[in-house]
DNA sequence: AACACAAGTAGGCGATGCCTACATTCGTGT
DNA sequence: ACACGAATGTAGGCATCGCCTACTTGTGTT
């Protein structure tokens, strides 16, 4: 009866916070759905919004993947972050741990990952791939490290980064892709990287 | 004014070959604009047909995706084991070519490695996950034979293959992405399989 | 209080995938 | 040879989507 009950949520014309409400909503489709299932519309009908209000943040649709993409490598980076300068802190136990937290991101966001990979080939410098950077920072000053302690072989530090990612981030997909248990994942990531510290070893 | 001249090809009510025609156009639409850009509307009306053709030999739109994928891993598996049964016999040399074959069909099918790659969670033992174990058998059976002359550390052979293959495929698609330059990938996957090889040695 | 601007609404456009009903051709069995 | 069923192609409809424009409502600043 009261014309403003709906739900405890008033609808006023401004919601107020339509972006982060937008992010939630595609977050959640996310996980139910993949990402190509994720429509503008169906979020604005969602949030309880007109079909062109969510034009007024992200004026492209590609613009709110770019967003979530972005958020996903911020939260991301804070993982391997503590993994890396958390707990024992032994050389091998600590890439163990980085990659370990790659991993589990991997799995608990699946539809999330894929976006992270696919926003790509964007102006660089800017926006996700200036995330995904900083994001993987901490692991690659993990391999500097190890490198200057003589527990790597020296050489190009971006070359056996980029390796290491490409192999945990290929795992990762696998799983992704249903060709790997997920209950693996963890079991080859440690024997990837067990390869990985014997085969870049002095 | 013959009704029947158009650009040499005949109008007829049967196409004769559809199915074919549509994956070619699909191919060459797949080489300049992408997976996402793919529409079925957009082959009839290359190959000169109506939109609701493509129907009888596709169903859905994804199954036509599935075909490119499937047709995609016969040609990859033909190039690894060729790579693998021709030239320098010497183990490690084996392996770097099978590798470098996946790395150079990875450029030259850059969309089409995608959908490959996205062809996922499907039914097992049909379709395209069956033609990908197919197409990486040689490979596998390489590795196998590695470890039976004691050139690879014992252990799950399956192991070792899905992690090779992350790490090669996961190169790839950085390069895909535009995260690595085209000309550094030939580079990458040698390192790789190097340290790949020598971390795998007994 | 006035006003400029941000944020949301409403409707339209072309395109897509999938559907159904119908038309044409092919191939096979008699 | 031919009739008929199956395979293949056509035509049009439907819901949905992304993007666009014109208009409305609220906000915050001066």
């Amino acid at each position: 009866m009261n014309p403003m009950s709906e739900q405890t949520e008033q609808r006023r014309y401004h919601h107020g916070d339509l972006r982060a409400a937008l992010l939630e909503a595609a977050e959640h489709s996310l996980r139910s759905h993949g990402p190509a299932q994720l429509s503008l519309r169906d979020l604005a009908r969602e949030v309880g919004v007109s079909h062109g209000a969510p034009r007024r943040h992200f004026p492209e649709r590609q613009d709110l993947l770019d967003a979530l993409a972005e958020n996903g490598y911020v939260r991301l980076g804070e993982r391997i972050r503590r993994a890396v300068t958390s707990g024992d802190p032994d050389f091998a136990a600590r890439v163990q741990r980085a990659t370990s937290a790659f991993a589990h991101f991997a799995m608990e966001n699946r539809a999330l990952l894929e976006l992270m990979n696919a926003a790509k080939h964007r102006p660089e410098g800017t926006g996700v791939p200036r995330s995904a950077e900083v994001a993987f920072e901490p692991l690659v000053d993990l391999l500097r490290e190890g490198q200057e302690r003589r527990l790597l072989r020296v050489g190009s530090i971006e070359e056996i980064g980029i390796i290491l990612y490409a192999t945990i981030n290929g795992l990762a997909t696998l799983v992704n892709n249903g060709l790997i248990d997920a209950e693996r994942l963890e079991e080859l990531i440690e024997i990837a990287v067990d390869q990985f510290l014997r085969g870049t070893a002095p």
